[in-house]
DNA sequence: CGAGCATTCTATGTATACATAGGAGCTTCA
DNA sequence: TGAAGCTCCTATGTATACATAGAATGCTCG
């Protein structure tokens, strides 16, 4: 196994990163991407070759996985990826929405005003964005990110932002699917707008309502976006 | 290494279990029950020579528990058994609230009528039990899992069940400390009750709002548990 | 006597060799 | 021809040897 460090050993951002970080994100990239679709073997030796690490460090990686539930497998008999079917994604909605009305229940009472009249602009501008084409498009979703972060921050909860990372993470496998809905786009941004002003001005319950609607809406619209794809398109 | 099944290969209840799964289960179990409290160093070659198996399957073992939040480690530092302070005591509850009341609501409307029947009878009972010594407060603390099971079965969301079970791991570290309560646990069997009744009824706010006093009650009871004895006793 | 540096030691990270169990496919017998 | 049994093969489970990075400690120099 030759140079396993390729690139110049100064030019990474941090550390070098370790063989099993690397074989965790790449995978789990992979699955989020759809490049590895649900029902795939995950082979222990194909993998391990393919990624470029040993078989003890893609184990590690396959062992988050099975902790963060996107690989699922019977001892002895290998892996796959988890499927990820419409009562799945009802389910997950389930508990999204006691986490993020919670959460942004916790938020309207914590937050740091600053923070939000400054997510406040950035969503008014939204639009203008979304009419920007790809790159705009990509940043729409940065911008949902920080949002999300600035939730948590402001819930400092390690417990609740673990457990939000979690939905995250499998709803990331989801919108894949509702990708490229300008006029959904345009409504959540609106629906966004709502629940941040409702965090500023401290409006617990408003705040949750907020969420409470705009999960439905965004459920609905990824149930019917399913509707029309019946199948995930798959590399 | 020598016979690693030292025991009858057919005494087993079922599989002769795997190495890292027993050693996942007796790490888990210590910390659980204060045998490793916070703060203990795990060393992965002292561990492994302890439980008796080698170094891989304890590094699985780790892995997971680093999954369940029981163990933190830096990168090439080492790994410790992760605090429990009266914050993180807050904060769980702040989650296990969101959790557990949504998954009332959900329950009192799904529910088999017939299951929470026969729970019913059983916690009419608990007074009784508890009046019995040791061996009833076992089977009080198996009633309560028996009605978290319930709750899960109802529920049938492997998502909120698996977010639910990652609080009552937690939960265990914490029950430890205020163990031992009698007229508390008559209370909490008595708000059981009423979460049960409403869950019955199928009336799901009764059972949320229900679900959420027991929670502050057992909140409450905690905390002041703790300042009766500030630092948690130790074998 | 204090601070900086080199050395050593320890614990994790990684790779590989071996053990074992389960399944697929083939052969054989009825 | 079909079904049952056996064999081989493959993939995971486990153990161990080696690489490496970080920290503690002792030494030396100012």
């Amino acid at each position: 196994m030759g140079s396993v460090y390729t690139e110049t050993p100064t030019a990474g951002p941090a550390a070098p990163l370790r063989a099993g970080e690397r074989a965790y994100r790449q995978l789990r990239g992979e699955i989020l991407d759809g490049i590895l679709p649900p029902g795939t073997g995950l082979l222990e030796i194909e993998q391990s070759a393919r990624i470029g690490v040993s078989r003890t460090p893609l184990r590690a990686a396959i062992a988050r996985l099975i902790a963060d539930g996107l690989v699922a497998g019977r001892p002895g008999r290998g892996f796959i990826v988890t499927e990820m079917n419409v009562d799945s994604i009802r389910e997950l909605y389930e508990v999204r929405r006691a986490l993020e009305e919670h959460a942004a229940r916790i938020a309207a009472d914590r937050r740091d005003p600053a923070v939000f009249l400054a997510l406040r602009d950035q969503f008014l501008a939204a639009p203008a964005l979304l009419a920007q084409g790809e790159t705009g498009l990509h940043r729409y979703y940065d911008l949902i990110d920080e949002f999300d972060d600035a939730v948590a921050a402001a819930v400092a909860n390690p417990f609740l932002v673990g457990a939000l990372a979690t939905v995250r993470t499998h709803l990331a496998r989801i919108r894949r699917l509702a990708r490229g809905n300008p006029d959904r786009l345009r409504s959540a941004a609106a629906e966004h707008l709502l629940i941040i002003d409702a965090i500023i001005a401290g409006d617990t319950s408003l705040a949750a309502h907020a969420t409470h609607v705009h999960l439905q809406q965004s459920l609905t619209n990824v149930l019917a976006a399913i509707q029309g794809q019946p199948t995930g398109p798959v590399a």
